[in-house]
DNA sequence: AGGGATTTGTTTATTGGTTGAATTATTTGG
DNA sequence: CCAAATAATTCAACCAATAAACAAATCCCT
């Protein structure tokens, strides 16, 4: 039973509707009218009249010029999401480098800031200190731009639970770490990066609203997107595919258990079953396990989910023209419901940006999800 | 971006705060009082009174004797469920019987009628022609009572798509068939068995929002209940867990793919692998193979949703003490997150009749979910 | 040029629904 | 028998959306 036990009152409806104007204004490609919207939403012109005023004087919108005629009447006044109103600050820590991004409410990227290096050897704190650095850059950068920091988002290579604590991110040898305050008491949120990525991908555009992502790096992850809102589970845990048994008798996994798909299709399983160095020097013929065993764990996603499209990021990205022919097939023979409809699979359109890209949608969406409480901020 | 797209009216306050009502009394064991639902919901006292009055005259509530005296003060009159208004009737279709059965709003199973026989000789019209004559036997009973029957659900083991129609049912023999009028113009929803003992067990109580049930028959199906709703996949095919890969080159499936669970734990294999003829034969000795299979197939659920509870119903129920070495060993060493949370397994609470319960119950949660709609009726 | 048609956006009175405070009702305890 | 306590109802105030009228700005046709 889901009444979401939370009583509703006038301003909830407000709150609800000044989100949907918003939203609908930010799924428009080009600046639409107050007519339009009202059109699109099911309000009454009148409403979202109001409704704009208090978003333009909040600064969540603004007015452009209006889009060139187009018939009788009185010309439109075109709305858009400003570029000058709240940003967010995307941050990423990965095994080999840490970046920092800041990108306004239209999603567009600001600023970018990566810093290579080893991030292993350093412990946590010392690691979260090099972010925050970064992450205070950013905040700057941000500000020298008119910009006003709504939050910053941190992507991390591993378990993150509910409240933000890392429960482990083996490939950073992390174990329980609390992630404290990173820019100067602006609110912080961890994620896992196949989350934060899929998040990126959703909002790139292009997909429907129900897919998962699959992250191949040194560790397999998956952001599950049902209905447009990512799924975390009840811990935040989901989407750990890369520990789904291909085959129970297979080689031994550093999970403890045997034949989990990272030992068939992780960067280093592929790598050195092909016997090269590099990701690039794959061929076809190399990646038929890869391909096979990735196409077992993506039946089991579709079979247990129905989810009718799949995006390979990471080092899948590049070599889905590679993998396409095992993973089809492997799909095709196992989802019982291929039948009436395909999988689609799909490259990832972002690069290796995509989870630092999310981190700062993710707080760019926390504002266009709920702009009420944006606008009225202490 | 999910603010549903849909714009929100003060009537949608309304409906709203009228479920919230509802639900909170139905969610209290004992009867319960208006300043009680007003301190656990958050509205005033002033408002819940103007709900509950509008719900006692759609008779979804009646008042009772007050609680014995507590204390001092004006004694409160209780709320509950009314047991004589809106009722739901619930229908089985499954290989060898059918059957129906008449719920009220409280959940209490007012009638049972059951027909043994195999329906697999039959072809779908005959099938539905029989599941007619009883759903109309059941309303009949169920408005000598006194009752107003809101709405027929049908339960069947196989997949069924977003409009009622089922896509297959391959232990019918059932190909796209449409489920037209059952009972004399009653709206019908049309959903899979597992889904539907789900909510049943659900409904029961003792669960946590978030869980899977198992149905383990001819066929295996899962029911995947998130957040107390249940997740229907994006054309309503999730929870196929009985073509899970176990072992990619294990025994060829009818499916057509090879390895998949329901050759290890359906019960035709675990019969034959045994060499018995019924499930009460059945030795944990014989069951080590079914039970890894199985471990395997609910790891994978639980790496990739982190849902912490499984539920094991049909013919698992009654053989978990069997199965759950087997099943806990497998779970334990292929689950990531086992250290942290530890997967619960449980067997099904109610027997046989739980998908026909659950059908009923899914006419009534519908009341529950939205009784403005049901009090607005022409 | 000029007048009607057309579309956008705003103004105003109305309606529906919740709230908070005051009021009434009904009991216990001294 | 009266005060305290708790439950439920009544009523004025308020908030937000709506519908309809109105104002603004343009196009198009004669």
């Amino acid at each position: 039973m889901t009444a979401s036990s939370v009583p509703v009152r006038q301003s909830s409806v407000r709150a609800h509707n000044l989100a949907l104007v918003l939203q609908t204004v930010a799924n428009s490609a080009d600046p639409i009218s107050r007519a339009a919207v009202a059109a699109a939403s099911g309000l009454t012109r009148a409403t979202v009249s109001a409704l704009v005023d208090d978003l333009i004087a909040g600064s969540l919108l603004t007015e452009v010029e209006p889009a060139p005629r187009t018939g009788a009447g009185r010309p439109a006044a075109g709305l858009r999401l400003a570029p000058d109103g709240p940003a967010g600050v995307g941050l990423e820590i990965n095994v080999d480098y840490r970046a920092a991004c800041v990108a306004d409410l239209t999603g567009r990227v600001r600023h970018r800031l990566v810093e290579p290096g080893d991030q292993r050897p350093d412990d946590a704190a010392t690691a979260l200190a090099g972010i925050s650095r970064l992450a205070l850059q950013a905040r700057r950068l941000a500000e020298a731009d008119g910009l006003t920091v709504a939050g910053v988002a941190l992507a991390v290579p591993g378990l993150v639970a509910g409240d933000g604590m890392v429960r482990v991110a083996p490939n950073l040898g992390w174990h329980d770490v609390t992630v404290g305050d990173l820019a100067d008491g602006l609110p912080v949120t961890v994620d896992n990066e196949a989350n934060l990525a899929a998040l990126s991908e959703l909002a790139a555009g292009g997909l429907p609203p129900s897919f998962v992502y699959i992250s191949g790096e040194i560790g397999i992850g998956a952001g599950i997107v049902l209905d447009g809102a990512l799924f975390r589970g009840a811990r935040g845990w989901s989407g750990e595919i890369g520990h789904l048994a291909v085959d129970p008798d297979g080689p031994p996994c550093r999970c403890g258990a045997r034949g989990c798909l990272e030992q068939y299709a992780g960067q280093e399983a592929m790598l050195r079953a092909a016997g090269v160095a590099t990701v690039a020097e794959l061929t076809g013929a190399d990646l038929t396990t890869a391909g096979r065993a990735l196409g077992t764990a993506i039946a089991a996603v579709v079979n247990l989910l129905d989810i009718g499209t799949v995006v390979l990021g990471g080092i899948y990205a590049p070599l889905l023209p590679l993998l396409r022919p095992a993973i089809g097939a492997e799909v095709d023979r196992r989802v019982l419901t291929a039948e009436w409809s395909p999988v689609e699979l799909r490259a990832a359109r972002l690069g290796p940006d995509a989870a630092m890209r999310g981190a700062a949608g993710a707080v760019i969406r926390s504002v266009l999800e709920d702009p009420a409480g944006w606008l009225g901020r202490a």
